[in-house]
DNA sequence: AGGAACAAAATTGTATACAATGATGTTAAA
DNA sequence: TTTAACATCATTGTATACAATTTTGTTCCT
């Protein structure tokens, strides 16, 4: 884990953005088990602490609760994967738009950084951390659309969506979101909202048709059901 | 409160919803302290319980949680409102729009019902109930356009709407909704998608401008800042 | 061996004890 | 009387003890 014993004193708060970004790394899979007394020794807190911060994140559907069995990384189901770029899909484009409105040289330069970050991050193979500030990036613009509210909602479907390509992700090649990213700062840069818009909107299509949402198969709900024939 | 000692063992989630929805109808005003060991009294759980039920309330932005000083029903500052109802006209006309197309009879009956008893409720001085059904009407659309990702943030947004209600209403009129929810509902028994959105969308425009969201008096950030002149 | 019943261990659910913090009230000095 | 320091009280923060449940392992019977 990212913690030794004797470093800091936890909150129940840091615990969760802790884990969160090890969840958007993919340092913890999709289906990993989060005990709580392990996570207790590993930040060197109680339960009570491990507790919250399990119940903000299942609150955000990055850890599934399952009654008297523990924690657990989630594993979205394709249909849940539908819906979260379909939300995306209804949130992010306008909200760009907004950004390009109200972007300022400083708020560029945040950009362009976050997009120089994943690159070395990328020649560092450093995937998961590529995939974090990949992320970022949207969250970013809904930061500088200066909309809280909205950027909330948009972080959680970022994680969520870090899971859906930990589980459905087909294309081999290395993530070349970074055009994408790109294009928009251009657009950005000219205050140009509309081309934003557009660029965001195909930007999200062209994500989700990067992933198999089809006939993979799916976490059976019961084992009897899947095994029977 | 709505609990005896020895009704029924109540789960976090019963006392999250049930404190949801006295919020929701008003019941408990904007500001209400919410004491963990008078909760636990009222439900006759311990204050573990009613902790999980307040952190679940506070990630939704219901309550306000404060650092060693207690759990309190929030009070959404005038930006807060407006970012509430940017991210419901985002979300919700374009939803309107899906469960348009996916209506069935046995959907819009519900609609119907729900209709008929928030005006049984407002003819019965139920002023609360009524608002509860009324922001029922809009999260069961949601539920009606089969994405349950949106229906999580709408039914956040709808709750939270509530709190903007008590503090921000200005219109002495009764809630003279129920005519744009009829409307809505009409559009939706010829699946006129189109239509049902522009409703929607007018609607929250409507909502909107049904509020002060101008010049009234701030909850100041500290008393000091609030009492130097 | 196969399988059911039972026993043991591990893990989570809940309540409670104690510590830490903040609010309130009192006393004493100026 | 004012004000600061202190003491008391109430409330929240955290850890831990115990109960409930699930999982795992063992034994015994067929």
């Amino acid at each position: 884990m990212t913690a030794t014993e004797t470093t800091k004193p936890w909150t129940s708060e840091m615990v969760t953005a802790d884990l969160e970004r090890a969840i958007h790394e993919h340092r913890l899979p999709p289906g990993t088990k989060l005990g709580e007394d392990e996570l207790g020794d590993a930040y060197g807190i109680s339960r009570t602490i491990v507790r919250a911060a399990l119940l903000a994140l299942s609150h955000r559907h990055l850890v599934e609760l399952k009654r008297n069995r523990g924690a657990f990384v989630a594993q979205p189901s394709i249909r849940e994967a539908r819906e979260v770029f379909e939300a995306r899909a209804l949130l992010e484009p306008r909200t760009a738009h907004s950004a390009a409105l109200r972007m300022t040289d400083k708020n560029l330069a945040l950009l362009q950084a976050n997009i120089h970050d994943e690159h070395a991050a990328l020649d560092a193979g450093e995937n998961g951390r590529a995939l974090f500030l990949s992320g970022q990036f949207h969250v970013e613009i809904a930061r500088i659309a200066d909309q809280s509210t909205i950027e909330t909602f948009i972080s959680e479907l970022i994680s969520r969506s870090s899971l859906i390509i930990a589980l459905y992700w087909r294309r081999r090649a290395a993530l070349c979101e970074t055009q994408a990213h790109h294009a928009l700062l251009d657009a950005f840069a000219k205050k140009d909202a509309a081309t934003a818009e557009d660029l965001m909107k195909s930007h999200l299509l062209d994500l989700v048709a990067s992933l198999d949402l089809h006939n993979v198969q799916q976490p059976p709900k019961s084992l009897r059901e899947a095994l029977q024939k």
